[in-house]
RNA sequence: GGGCAAUUAGCUCAGUUGGUUAGAGCGUUACAUUGACAUUGUAAAGGUCACAGGUUCGAAUCCUGUAUUGCCCACCA
């Protein structure tokens, strides 16, 4: 066998290794080895990436958590899919081509290029940045399925959304009406309540009176938009001005039309607040649109009147102050305010503004024809309404039915998602800009069409205006699968088993499968949703281009590898937090992959001939060397596997890999490699040792682990698709080894652990005494009582290994000191090396530890409460804890008075 | 204003359903260095588990309140 070279060098290794997976097939779900074979279908969509830029440091997070189950699951014997994509993120990319053809110096994109240009810019970087993001994916070790990739832009996923376009049009759940929207003046475009960004900022609030004879001041941070006001309502209790409900005052403000005030009153008015009366501004404030909607349902009709327009100016409405910006006109009116007396204060306040999220101009609100999806609408046939599909599904499950449920990790999200509910309003789905899902309807006169394709006849043109972009990813998990055709991966791989999330989209994206899937397929999108934190920078803060902190995973991989990558996002990371990432991260994470790379190294110089009948993962039969070692490292390694399995299943992928890691360096390495250097021999054992831990790091770290299972076994055997270990035929469901016929198993975990504390109690003395690290030293071990049945093991390994010579039953030598640990008294012979005085100091210190630790525990025995009301194996674990103090404390009593001596 | 988190060693965090003298990594200190690995090893120092009450035989863990920090939602017109 080749010796491998002392460090792992990442870049040699990871190219070809991916493209040797790639190659193999086992990407695909039908190219497993047992594709044919009972495994279970387990997909995952992954997000999709918008292809406004190149991959960051969170999609490496997102994939590798992604790629970890994935390559998990497939090692389970699932049949894994897991399936790669990108996302043409409309108004994200546009704003963002915009922006540097601005930057070239086109002033105005769309006038100066048109619609069939721009698009064709747009199109040409979309495709540059989704290749870099493709190949990124790849670098990132990720698992997918390459022949599946999908594009929520792509002719396949545009036939899905005309598909459901059309279906939840004829079942009215679409409709084109007149509503106020948020509206981007900069991006010409409205935009969904929850494409708004909100953004503290200082504001002056404005006190006045309408005119000298309107008997209610009002306050307002925008006077401007005063000048559409139709009404002023107050609370129905309110002593003050219940007596002007229903009566109407005319004001002449400067509009183009005097005002037409109507006093309503509405008990959502706070009379605490302000002025305790609000002016009524339907055609620029949502609130005050749904109080216009209400009056007309009440026969109670406010006008509507339109005082700011698309270009973001004063309308002709506005009178004398048509054509002014918004900002100009409040100045202009809070002037006129002032001259005719009717500005009574100003205060300075700090408020909350929308502000788009691409385009980042303070959203107005707007009058506007949209298209919408309504969601408080019974859907014909299902007798629920689209929210009450999504509250239901991860509530009680779609249908009721328990095994339709999706579950969200962590749990709280669930509270989130149903407050966000209880909110929603309808959802406008069309957008003014050009990149983006055509919406499926055609216009002839008054006609109008739904579908794909323009009906016979002449003279019908499409809607201008596109999707919102979350209409396309809210199929994601099915637009992939082929649908609306009923196509086998459907059937097969829908509801997908998991997905993986930041909670910033959880609104945007988990909602919108949720109820894009629940009304298309009547079924749930996924069954496990993973809500992941967001990564920061070592002060906390977030990554961003603005703040100059960003992180570049590909820099990352090729400066300390993959494999050190994904352990360095991965670790310390809990479901639902966010989590810190720093350059001593990277670094332990990559000499972490260094030392497994080394263990590996060793346990194959170890081993004479590494044995590939064990990669089925059989403990080898006992043989005669066997130890207490051995049988120990048998059972840690078992109870790794156990730990490592629960919880990838609970989704606790930081605590799986820490468990692994305190195993492989603390355990395997630290003692278990060093006693085998000594005992030699060890070859099975090694083999099934190195066999199963490659394995089970695997899905952590892929690269070195296929790299070292490939010098092994050669390239026609791939580690990815190996088994992964299951529990052991020898080891009981205790999870205790039955392995070595002569060691009583349940004794081999205590055993080491007082052999543990033997070899460091000895370690300790040597370094406090200052004894050189090689001199050789005689240490006595005194039996009182045998210390265990496995007694003899011990010794032998205490005999066995570092520098030491053990003698039995034994009389503490001249000299020498005395320590009390694993149980046992033992002497060693410094030969004058140490200072009395400090000995001394020592035996005291210990004495006064233990002596304090006693009185806590017989107190604590003596409480009848306690001893009536404890469990059973608490209280003999506390009598055994006191037997064992007092042992140690009458030994240190008596060496110190055979010091003293 | 409503809600949700977090608060444990100098730093970053575990602590799995209440039961060791509360753990890890990094950092720090001392020592070591040709044998798998200096991307290393050995040993050590370092914590009133934010605070105050309560429940319990027993609380970092459960309950109540307070403080600080962060996030989400709503919004003050």
């Amino acid at each position: 066998m080749k010796e491998l070279p002392k460090s792992y060098e990442s870049a040699k290794y990871e190219e070809s290794i991916y493209q040797l997976w790639e190659k193999s097939g086992f990407f695909r779900p039908e190219g497993l080895p047992d594709a044919a074979g009972q495994g279970e279908p387990y997909a995952i969509m992954m997000p999709p990436p918008n292809v406004t830029g190149v991959l960051h440091l969170g999609h490496a997070l997102e994939n590798s958590l992604m790629d970890t189950m994935a390559r998990y699951q497939r090692m389970r014997g699932k049949h894994v899919l897991l399936l790669p994509g990108t996302d043409h993120a409309a108004v994200a990319t546009q704003a963002k081509v915009e922006k540097l053809l601005q930057a070239e110096g086109v002033k105005h994109p769309r006038e100066q290029l048109g619609r069939e240009k721009l698009l064709e810019r747009i199109r040409a970087y979309s495709e540059e940045s989704k290749a870099i993001i493709l190949q990124q994916i790849k670098k990132m070790g990720t698992s997918c399925d390459w022949s599946r990739l999908a594009y929520t832009f792509d002719e396949q996923r545009n036939q899905a959304v005309n598909e459901i376009f059309s279906r939840m049009y004829q079942d009215g759940l679409i409709y084109r009406g007149a509503r106020v929207v948020n509206w981007s003046v900069k991006g010409q475009s409205t935009c969904s309540d929850d494409e708004l960004v909100y953004v503290e900022r200082p504001a002056k609030l404005y006190y006045f009176k309408y005119s000298h004879d309107f008997p209610i001041t009002i306050a307002s941070t925008r006077p401007e938009t005063k000048l559409g006001d139709t009404a002023v309502a107050v609370n129905p209790t309110d002593e003050r001005y219940r007596h002007l409900i229903g009566k109407i005052f005319t004001v002449d403000v400067g509009a183009a039309e005097p005002l037409s005030l109507k006093i309503i009153g509405s008990s959502a008015v706070d009379p605490a607040f302000g002025t305790g009366a609000l002016g009524v501004t339907p055609a620029h404030s949502q609130v005050d649109f749904d109080v216009y909607e209400q009056q007309k349902a009440a026969n109670d009709p406010i006008g509507l009147v339109q005082v700011i327009g698309q270009d973001g100016n004063m309308t002709a409405a506005a009178g004398g102050y048509a054509g002014l910006t918004v900002v100009a006109a409040r100045e202009k009116f809070v002037a006129w305010l002032t001259d005719q007396g009717l500005l009574e204060k100003t205060e300075d306040i700090s408020q909350n503004v929308g502000t788009h999220e691409r385009f980042g101009d303070v959203a107005e609100a707007l009058p506007l024809t949209q298209w919408f999806v309504a969601v408080n609408k019974e859907i014909p046939g299902r007798g629920k309404t689209l929210k009450e599909l999504m509250r239901q599904a991860v509530e009680s499950g779609h249908n009721g039915d328990p095994a339709q449920k999706v579950r969200i990790t962590p749990e709280r999200f669930e509270k989130i998602y149903y407050h966000w509910i209880e909110h929603l309003r309808d959802w406008c789905i069309s957008r003014q800009i050009w990149w983006g899902h055509r919406i499926p309807v055609w216009y002839r006169g008054e006609e109008s069409y739904v579908g794909a394709e323009a009906p016979l006849g002449e003279g019908w043109a499409q809607d201008h205006d596109t999707l919102d972009t979350w209409f396309s990813s809210g199929l994601w998990t099915f637009s992939t699968l082929g649908w609306p055709a009923k196509t086998a991966d459907l059937k097969n791989f829908h509801p997908t088993s998991w997905m993986q999330m930041g909670h910033e989209i959880l609104f945007f994206w988990m909602a919108r499968m949720i109820l894009m899937s629940t009304y298309a397929l009547d079924q749930i999108p996924f069954k496990d949703v993973y809500i992941h934190g967001i990564l920061r920078d070592e002060l906390g803060k977030k990554f961003s281009k603005s703040s100059g902190n960003g992180v570049d995973p590909i820099e990352v991989i090729k400066q300390y590898g993959c494999d050190a990558l994904r352990w360095s996002v991965l670790s310390g990371i809990s479901p639902g937090n966010d989590s810190r990432f720093y350059d001593e991260k990277i670094e332990g994470a990559r000499n972490l992959v260094n030392k497994l790379w080394n263990i590996c190294r060793f346990m194959l110089l170890s081993i004479s001939n590494p044995d590939s009948k064990l990669r089925k993962g059989i403990l080898p039969a006992t043989n005669e060397a066997s130890g207490l070692a051995d049988a120990w490292i048998v059972h840690r390694l078992e109870r790794v596997r156990r730990d490592v399995t629960e919880n990838l299943e609970r989704f606790n992928f930081s605590y799986a890999g820490e468990r692994l890691r305190d195993f492989t360096w603390n355990e395997l390495a630290d003692w278990y490699l060093e006693i085998a250097k000594i005992e030699g021999g060890k070859d099975e054992l090694l083999n099934y040792i190195f066999n199963t831990l490659l394995k089970l790091w695997h899905p952590f770290m892929p690269f070195v682990t296929e790299a070292i299972w490939q010098e092994v076994y050669g390239q026609e055997n791939l580690l990815m698709v190996e088994q992964w270990p299951a529990m052991d035929p020898l080891i009981d469901e205790f999870g205790e080894a039955h392995y070595f016929e002569h060691l009583e198993p349940t004794m081999a975990e205590a055993d080491f652990a007082s052999f543990q504390e033997i070899v460091t109690a000895i370690r300790s003395a040597r370094a406090d005494n200052k004894v050189e690290p090689a001199k050789k030293i005689a240490v006595y071990v005194k039996e009182k009582t045998p210390l265990c049945k496995n007694n003899a093991a011990i010794l032998k390994a205490l005999a066995r290994i570092s520098d030491l010579t053990v003698a039995q039953d034994t009389q503490k030598p001249e000299g020498a000191i005395a320590l009390t640990a694993g149980g046992v008294e033992i002497f060693i012979d410094l030969a004058g090396a140490i200072d009395p005085e400090k000995e001394k100091a020592r035996l005291e210190k210990e004495l006064a530890e233990v002596a304090a630790y006693i009185p806590a525990l017989a107190a604590k025995l003596q409480n009848q409460d306690f001893v009536a009301r404890a469990p059973e194996k608490v209280i003999a674990g506390e009598k055994a804890k006191l037997a064992a103090a007092e042992e140690k404390q009458a030994k240190l009593k008596q060496q110190l008075i055979a010091l003293s001596a």
